[in-house]
DNA sequence: GTCAAATATGCACACGTGTGCATATCGAGT
DNA sequence: ACTCGATATGCACACGTGTGCATATTTGAC
């Protein structure tokens, strides 16, 4: 018999809540009614600082717990001057240090009380149309990771009054704050670090040379050689991702120009090129070659790894991020402001 | 003299867009007014499959580009029923293994017109307060990764008739949709690789043991040695990082009762337990130890790593999540669904 | 030219909240 | 008993949109 009442792998609590077909949020107004009040208690009841006496404020609440009552924020925003929503767009999370990025950039948010939207996710294209689209609420802010979106969309969200806050480059236009590494610094701290190491023949794998820091670092990297007398042996392009890194890794190492040293525009492209260095090739390094990578995400201090890379550090950037929208709730109109980042190098065994 | 005009390191494009002080959002009477009309025939001109004549909703649409005007979300989604605000819930982004699956998560709902709200982002600790802010808003539904949230925060959920999706655990109350990873059939699949290595000194790492996957792996491994007549040399726990499972490993690997083959409960604990091994050891892998992970993150299968594991498929589970967001919103009161995500091995070379 | 159907347009309401304003109530000091 | 300040409460408006309804205009067929 299956008649039993026993319903096995069921979560304790009782009282199953349901959701009913035609059923509405609840209002104000219901809560007004169980209480025996007017509409307005019920709001002041909710909004701190507001002229409800102790009695009736305990008995509104009361209603509104059994009710299962909550202000409506979309009612609320419409005439206040605050919705709570940011918009995140990022490029795409597959990368760990953009990952990294808006993780902690979204924890940060939360603690403030603000509601991130994240747009792009994946996908390395454009986000111009999602971007959009997140604009017809009217957010407080919207942050955006460098090249993930066009200047046409960023001039969108100032003609909506929505202040915009772009990580990983610098974008002077309007009072739009920038926030970007200091990539020459970094790049001159990678060289130095290679040089010392007694390493001449120094190679160089790039990115998406269409993204600013790339270019940054690369002109850094060129403007460092040159400091130093010396000509670069290669100069690759790559994506920025793992398997870029490995694949182009493999080409360098093998092509006819052998470098004893390289310089990559990321970590995950510097991982990528000692897998293909120790694994493939069968080359040890340091003793056969030098490589140093840029960001210091989680993975590069790995055992296995322990990559001498150029630390990007998320915990500033993030923390910058929060002020500059903070100052900019208090004065929406100021002056656009530029931050740099200051990289530090964080040595470690592949140099 | 610095007197000069040019402003070097300005994004071209010209007509600089700032933001206005007091300016607020422009609004649909605004339009109306410029393009000498109603205001309904604005509404109607971006509404699609509305009566208005070609000829204004023409010159509407050149009046509301000119003005850079959008309809108000948050004003629309009062009185309609869908916000396209969806919430989802993570515990931590530094786990590799969230981060993937949150970053398809996002950009599905992208490209379904959804825009996720993100709560979570990094630290372990219960999200319920932040879930609550996020109710403020009428979501469309939220989805809920195991572990973040308690069962009083879905209850609330489902009583502000918020459709609950839960991912990462069955959750068996009132209508909520559960997905999950048939974590049975995936230990049975590591036992399985390991016994037919050869392997008969196994050992087991898990996770956090309050986890409801971490539940069902170790009960799945003991189950399956069972079946084969074999003990567990070793049971150890940890907390499903990298770094807990480099720290465990050693303990493990150092012990009394050595075992020759380790099941991970995720890979990242693997990870840290082959440095442990490797590195740090200096054992030979899979010589001297068989090691298989969960989940298939991307780093498993760089070629330092080369792991085998089981893996817990993002894609299908994505699709799932949207697929079971589609129907609810067909039929909001329907039955909660159960389902489980069929893990599949991929048998590498560390075992 | 007539009439009906199709198309276009404006009015006014609903959506749910916060809050200014006017008014009512209360407590205390003289 | 009277007055004044402090506290409490309700009414009504604003926020910006979508849309039903009634009405005006155009189109098409005979």
């Amino acid at each position: 018999m299956m008649t039993t009442k026993d319903e096995p792998n069921r979560v304790p609590g009782g009282g199953v809540q349901r959701i009913d077909a035609g059923r509405r949020r609840v209002t104000a107004e219901e809560v007004a009614r169980l209480a025996g009040v007017s509409r307005s208690a019920v709001s002041r009841a909710h909004t701190r600082g507001a002229y409800v006496s102790r009695e009736k404020k305990r008995k509104i609440l009361e209603a509104a717990e059994v009710l299962g009552y909550r202000p409506n924020a979309l009612a609320a925003g419409l005439s206040s001057k605050r919705s709570n929503l940011v918009a995140v767009v990022t490029g795409n999370l597959k990368n760990h240090y953009d990952s990294e990025f808006v993780g902690k950039l979204v924890r940060q948010l939360n603690d403030l009380g603000k509601l991130p939207i994240v747009i792009g996710g994946t996908s390395d294209s454009i986000q111009d149309n999602d971007v959009l689209e997140a604009l017809d609420y009217p957010l407080d802010a919207i942050v955006i990771r460098a090249g993930s979106v066009t200047v046409e969309t960023v001039r969108s969200c100032l003609k909506l009054q929505v202040p915009v806050i772009v990580s990983g480059r610098i974008f002077d236009v309007g009072n739009v704050d920038s926030l970007c590494c200091d990539n020459n610094a970094g790049s001159e701290m990678a060289v130095a670090a290679l040089f010392e190491s007694g390493r001449k023949n120094i190679g160089y794998l790039g990115g998406d040379p269409g993204l600013f820091s790339e270019q940054e670092r690369c002109a850094g990297f060129i403007a460092a050689m040159r400091r130093r007398r010396l000509e670069p042996v290669v100069m690759a392009q790559s994506d920025f991702s793992f398997g870029g890194g490995y694949a182009t890794g493999l080409k360098i190492l093998q092509g006819s120009r052998r470098p004893d040293a390289v310089f990559c525009g990321n970590d995950a492209m510097a991982l990528g090129l000692l897998n293909a260095a120790r694994e493939t090739l069968g080359m040890r390094v340091p003793e056969d070659l030098s490589v140093i990578g840029f960001d210091d995400i989680e993975m590069s201090g790995w055992p296995c790894f322990n990559l001498s890379t150029i630390r990007n550090p998320v915990e500033p950037a993030v923390g910058e991020i929060v002020s500059l929208l903070e100052s900019r709730f208090a004065d929406p109109a100021r002056q656009g402001q530029t931050i740099r980042i200051v990289p530090t190098p964080v040595l470690r065994g592949t140099h």
